[in-house]
DNA sequence: CCTGTCACG
DNA sequence: GACGTACGTGACAGGG
């Protein structure tokens, strides 16, 4: 112990752990420790920087004291201020959480006094005791860029960016914030914080806070004095937000005056000792760094063996090429032999997971049995209940031999499974889940194979696995079908014999896993970790239990329409066939196109490429004009179409177990990140007319339950008047203005008072084209205008917002440079007929205009559906469908505002604080006893 | 299995 | 100057 107290002359040097942290693993590629796996890539750089750090402070100038300071993990004091304070965090990244203590470990071993305190950020320890050197007449200097430390420069205390090896003293933070250190919490509590989820205020950066903290001297004086602000938007805002800014002044003000069980003293620079600092390299397996500090310290460089022979030799980053043999596959039978693959997948910390059932249904089907995979090449099957194959000749259903049973299989894995600190990993493991939920294992954490191709190569290709294989293993799985057989004597799984079954099941759990490693590091390279992370990755059991919730639809009510439509039919169709003078099938294109344009002779009579006549809804909606027989069978194909994929389709998906329907949604359905819902398709359950819409009366809440139906109102052109940096457009969204209205005024200078329907129509239309990469034929089929008229309302529309154009032109420039398109929330949607010539290179083009906003837009409902469950979770609510744009919740009807209030917030706020749209998000919220009323 | 048609956002 | 075009999906029926 030194017996020097800290004070003048002393200079104390306080790292910001995390900072390093976070920097090191970014910069890095994602190494892996040789013997083991064990990611170290942070580690390995964390290290290399406190070496450069000791290096370059051991001249004249050297500290006498330092310490690096970690954030300990959890809560802080803040979140019991402000509960979403950093909740837009995503979580640490997978392969970086079990580097976090190696990195304590790493200060220690070089010497350095390591602190962190529960409850508190780093850069509280770090103001506390950069307040006490100051006290104490001595020196500091903050390792950091962080701008929330800039508060604590002055008097003595800098900070130094070790990066731009640049020094921030009082001058700097005034380049920065335009304000003094000791107006610095002032502005950031006006300008708010996204990365921080400081709210601050609405509308007001930086420079109006530096500019209004300037004029009025204080957060306080300003806020006392809002009613001379001249701005009568920043005025109201800051006698309205009052409440928020002073909340957000709580939030970034830190804790200078934190009990601590220690003192400066206690930091006094040590050297570091060979024999702890070098060992502890030696067991991270960083050759080149122990030798050089070895030659630095006068010790002897440790040896480090070449990956040991005995451990795995899996590694997640560069799995080595090992060849796929079916032979090596094991069957599971006793629980001797899965207690040893338990042992190995705990070991290891991940497993790839794969089920194999009897159906598709995963409301419905039986688990047959389960693979694993823990190591590329080395995967088992455990077969559960599989028959024998000559069932029918005993007359039972017996399983066959050799398998464990079910109950005592799951028993033993579930502790695996449920096991918070072991990956599970699956080629759409939303499936797996269910599938396994049903026999009462909750599998987490999980990563999915299937989504993080859909992160990172959405656009490019499909995400299923065969296709993902052959792509990037060079390998064909072997294909279910010999298995099965196909149409009627097709076989479910279980009474495919198990020593056929093997090779199938422990294949696809092995490819799986062999994706999972190829994909992994991708994610971080190709810079798509966080929407992985945060869009697709926590979605899936938010997902999983709508699917499981399922919504209550009445079958008699779809019966008893199905009958009034097949009645209604009948008459059409006679109708028709006294129309056409003969009978013919009316649901038949080619032999209605053959009766309107050969045996009538009707006009306008068109060959698409394969010879028949187009008899499409448009071209008879013009017929109808010339012959009675057109709207006949418009109309009849309205009621067909009502009657099969609706009131009669519908009927069949009605669950015995629960009455109740429940989709399917797929997550990589739509490349821009919208969801898709099969099985049965409940996204395009009619509205536009009254016929149809009365489908809707039949999807009926509980009783005393009430469905709520929440959507977001114009939420794409919300986002293109953000995107675009369209004033005129924010300018009305803010004001709540009639967005089509005001477009038209805008363009065919028609004032608000004077609109009319029909212009008003004309201008929705254009609004809606340019969403879609607006063209002149397009828009002129869409309004049924001549093309040369549909053109000049573009050219009008491009004169009145040059914004649109110009996003337009950037967008499809940004699509050939880089290949894809991203929306604001980092989700690349790749492009690549972009440089196509042709037809097809008008398609990529308009899709590359379309999908930066129908994909935030689709970003944004999956951040609120994200949050939803922790938010209702103290109300009785359930969510059950998503609509692109809606939300369905089935809740009692005493719990019903409380509802609509959270739920409106959740989804009004989703895209904050990660984006702060110029543009409000407005949610319209409904309720009734079905659907139908409920929009 | 492909095409045309039509339901939704 | 001709060509062919609105963006994103899924289900059903007919027909080869």
């Amino acid at each position: 112990m030194s017996d020097t107290q800290f004070g003048k002359g002393c200079h104390l040097h306080l790292i910001d752990g995390s900072a390093f942290i976070f920097r090191a693993y970014h910069a890095l590629p994602p190494l892996t420790r040789k013997s083991d796996g064990l990611p170290i890539g942070a580690v390995s750089g964390f290290c290399n920087m406190l070496h450069k750090y000791v290096e370059a402070n051991s001249g004249p100038d050297a500290p006498t004291h330092v310490a690096v300071i970690f954030d300990h993990s959890g809560k802080s004091f803040r979140n019991d201020l402000y509960d979403l304070y950093k909740a837009n965090r995503p979580p640490a990244p997978e392969d970086l959480r079990p580097q976090f203590p190696l990195t304590r470990d790493a200060t220690r071993a070089f010497n350095i006094a390591c602190k962190e305190i529960e409850g508190f950020e780093a850069d509280d320890i770090i103001a506390t005791l950069a307040h006490q050197a100051r006290d104490a007449g001595g020196r500091c200097t903050i390792i950091s860029s962080d701008k929330d430390l800039m508060q604590l420069v002055g008097g003595g205390v800098e900070m130094l960016d070790a990066m731009k090896n640049k020094r921030i003293d009082s001058d700097g933070v005034v380049e920065k914030f335009g304000v003094g250190p000791d107006r610095v919490v002032d502005v950031q509590a006006l300008a708010g914080d996204s990365v921080d989820n400081v709210p601050g205020a609405p509308g007001i950066g930086i420079k109006t806070a530096a500019l209004l903290i300037n004029e009025y001297g204080s957060l306080e004086a300003l806020l006392d004095r809002a009613e001379e602000i001249k701005q009568p938007k920043r005025r109201q805002t800051l006698i309205e937000k009052r409440d928020q800014i002073e909340l957000s002044k709580q939030l970034v003000q830190l804790d200078c005056n934190m009990d601590l069980d220690f003192t400066l003293d206690d930091l006094e620079v040590r050297d570091p000792e060979a024999d702890v600092l070098l060992p502890f390299l030696a067991d991270m397996e960083l050759r080149t760094l122990s030798k050089r500090m070895a030659d630095h310290m006068g010790a002897e460089a440790p040896v480090i063996a070449e990956a040991a022979p005995s451990a795995p030799s899996a590694e997640i980053s560069a799995p080595v090429a090992v060849p796929f043999d079916a032979e090596k596959y094991e069957c599971v039978r006793d629980a001797e032999a899965l207690q040893g693959w338990i042992a190995q997948i705990r070991e290891r910390g991940w497993v790839a997971v794969d089920t194999e059932t009897t159906g598709l249904d995963e409301m419905v089907v039986d688990l047959v049995g389960i693979s694993l995979c823990v190591t590329a090449g080395k995967a088992c099957y455990i077969p559960l209940t599989h028959k024998v194959g000559n069932d029918d000749l005993f007359g039972g259903d017996g399983l066959a031999e050799g398998q464990m049973p079910l109950e005592e299989a799951v028993a033993l894995l579930k502790p695996v499974l449920e096991d918070p600190a072991i990956i599970k990993i699956g080629q759409n493991m939303k499936y797996d889940a269910k599938i396994l939920h049903r026999y009462g294992v909750q599998v987490a954490p999980i990563d999915d194979s299937m989504l993080m191709s859909y992160a990172l190569h959405g656009g490019e290709h499909g995400h299923g696995m065969d296709a993902l294989s052959e792509r990037y293993l060079e390998h064909k799985p072997i294909p279910i079908k010999p298995l099965l057989g196909t149409g009627k004597s097709a076989i479910t799984f279980d009474k495919v014999a198990i020593e056929d079954a093997v090779p199938y099941a422990a294949e696809d759990a092995d490819i799986t896993l062999r994706l999972w490693q190829q994909f992994k590091p991708k994610l971080h390279q190709r810079q798509v970790t966080t929407v992985y992370e945060t869009l697709e990755r926590p979605l899936v059991p938010v997902l999983a239990q709508m699917e499981r919730n399922g919504i209550k639809v009445d079958r008699d009510t779809l019966s008893r329409m199905s009958n009034a439509f097949a009645q209604k039919m009948a008459g059409l169709e006679a109708e028709i066939h006294e129309l056409a003078g003969q009978d013919f099938n009316v649901g038949s294109p080619k032999q209605l196109g053959e009766i309107l344009f050969d045996k009538l002779e009707l006009p306008g009579g068109k060959k698409g490429k394969t010879g028949a006549y187009a008899t499409g809804a448009d071209i008879l909606e013009d017929l109808a004009t010339e012959h009675a027989l057109p709207a006949l069978v418009l109309d009849w194909r309205q009621l067909s179409k009502l009657k099969s994929t609706y009131t009669d389709a519908l009927q069949d998906h009605i669950n015995a177990e629960t009455g109740r329907v429940h989709t399917s949604y797929l997550q990589t359905g739509a490349n821009t990140g919208r969801m898709a819902s099969s099985d049965p398709n409940l996204q395009n359950i009619p509205i536009r007319t009254e016929e149809g819409r009365r489908i809707r009366e039949a999807f009926v809440a509980e009783e005393g339950n009430v469905l709520l139906a929440l959507d977001y109102s114009q939420i794409e052109l919300r986002i293109l008047a953000h995107m675009a940096g369209i004033d005129a457009l924010k300018e009305a969204f803010a004001q709540g203005q009639d967005i089509h209205a005001m477009t038209a005024s805008e363009m065919f200078d028609v004032p608000l008072a004077e609109m009319t329907p029909e212009i008003r129509r004309q201008a929705k239309a254009i609004n809606f084209g340019v969403i879609y990469g607006i063209s002149g034929f397009g828009l002129a089929r869409n309004l049924r205008i001549p093309r040369k008229d549909a053109q000049g309302f573009i050219d009008r529309y491009f004169e009145r917002f040059p914004g649109i154009r110009r996003y337009m032109d950037e967008t499809v420039t940004f699509a050939k440079e880089h290949g894809y398109v991203e929306t604001l929330f980092g989700r690349k949607i790749h492009t690549p007929d972009i440089a196509s010539k042709g037809p097809r290179a008008g398609f990529a083009k308009r899709a590359a205009i379309n999908a930066p906003i129908q994909g935030t837009a689709a970003d944004v409902i999956r951040r609120a559906m994200i949050r939803m469950p922790d938010a209702i979770a103290h109300l009785p609510a359930r969510m059950l469908l998503q609509v692109h744009d809606e939300l369905l919740f089935e809740v009692p009807e005493a719990a019903v505002d409380e509802t609509i209030a959270t739920a409106k917030r959740v989804m009004e706020t989703a895209a904050t604080p990660a984006v702060q749209l110029d543009v409000k998000l407005v949610v319209d919220a409904g309720k009734g006893a079905n659907w139908a009323e409920a929009h």
